[in-house]
DNA sequence: TGCAAAATAGAACGGTCGTTCTTTTTTAAC
DNA sequence: GTTAAAAAAGAACGACCGTTCTATTTTGCA
């Protein structure tokens, strides 16, 4: 309770632990941002090694070598993409108080990215449709992360309620389920249908919500 | 307003309207609806002339024929699945009355759809995620279909404010945008996450939105 | 039944894919 | 500065891709 959060999940050191960072985790660094690139345009199942290899100025072996096999390189851009998610949109919501305030943040930032991302696009929206039916450690890389987030997102529902900033009869997975929803229809709806109003309507959506469950005025 | 509804738009004929089906037709027939089941499972990106040939148990070229490119082969299963959307969800929706009673059954028929698809995945959703930000003549078939069933819901909408069923100050466009994001949590809980309350979760979303725009219980 | 037309098969094309193996270059510790 | 190790390049592989061209088979009408 009373322990810093150092992270949305609990594991992992991170790479910016090493005292110098080599040649070699240097460019494989370098590597997994431009497929991380790739990948957000034109999907994890579309990220090619030979196309990674040309942006990279590289040979394909070299790239590669720094991965072993394609789905090692596509795990390295999801475990990417997970802990650019906790800095843009996890770390900085934990800054606000608890409840109420922290919740908007967390809904505010993720969907800033979703919507930033209008060129960019959003990793665990895409990565799930390509991976639905596709079993395997890329799925599972993915879900698992995913899942993490949406616990964190949960977590900050059933705070605000014991903070009494929602009613206390309120269904925390119920509404963790309605704000997916609102992310997921300005994501869809800006990305893929070009609709200006979409970032306005999920704020409207979200307002309107946190009346429903209770919200004081804040 | 007094016309029968023949269509969630309006052009086309349908390939029904032939008298009778020359072994070509029916060949190509069997080839969409082949074509339509593994662009389910695979996307529509990941469908492939040779593994839809060796589904159909025919060559290549005979496969390819029918299309004279693999765009057009993208395209027509695209308008298969409108088709099919249209006979499952749109035309089962009209028989009911207009109003709140319409529009329920759109969106228990959409969900059920969805949610059925728990193993045959949504075109709609899936190709968005797919196709968002690669321009062409399939993003726009994909596009121009959402756009006509989004449109067909938003028609029901405003029926249903008209005939006083929902208050009549409500935002019809926004009701929409939530609707639309229940159906996608539904569709991404469901069937990435593998949860199994997503079905209750929309409906009791769906409940509650209809009581917050101002539905006299029925 | 015969015959043109439609449908299908088959082979081949250039290209890209992920991956392996070998060789060369670059790095970093001594 | 020398040297062993790490990183990168290069060539080649078998497989699959969409597509083209030419043959063969099947169809449906006169």
């Amino acid at each position: 309770m009373n322990s810093t959060v150092t992270s949305i999940s609990d594991h992992e050191a991170g790479p910016s632990r090493q005292r110098v960072m080599h040649k070699g985790q240097q460019t494989k660094a370098a590597i997994v941002d431009a497929a991380l690139g790739l990948a957000t345009q034109i999907g994890l199942e579309g990220l090619s090694i030979g196309a990674l290899a040309e942006v990279m100025q590289m040979s394909k072996s070299g790239v590669f070598a720094h991965f072993g096999s394609r789905e090692e390189l596509q795990i390295s851009v999801i475990r990417e993409y997970h802990q650019r998610f906790e800095m843009e949109v996890f770390f900085p919501s934990m800054q606000q108080a608890r409840g109420l305030p922290r919740l908007r943040a967390l809904f505010q930032n993720w969907m800033q990215r979703t919507s930033a991302e209008i060129d960019s696009g959003c990793l665990y929206i895409s990565g799930a449709a390509e991976f639905d039916d596709r079993p395997g450690p890329v799925r599972d890389a993915l879900a698992s992360s995913v899942k993490t987030w949406l616990a964190a997102v949960h977590r900050a529902v059933v705070q605000a309620r014991d903070e009494q900033h929602l009613s206390k009869d309120m269904d925390a997975a119920q509404m963790v389920f309605e704000i997916h929803g609102l992310i997921l229809a300005l994501h869809y709806e800006a990305r893929f249908l070009k609709s200006a109003k979409s970032l306005q309507r999920s704020k409207q959506g979200f307002e309107q919500m946190l009346l429903r469950y209770g919200a004081v005025h804040s």
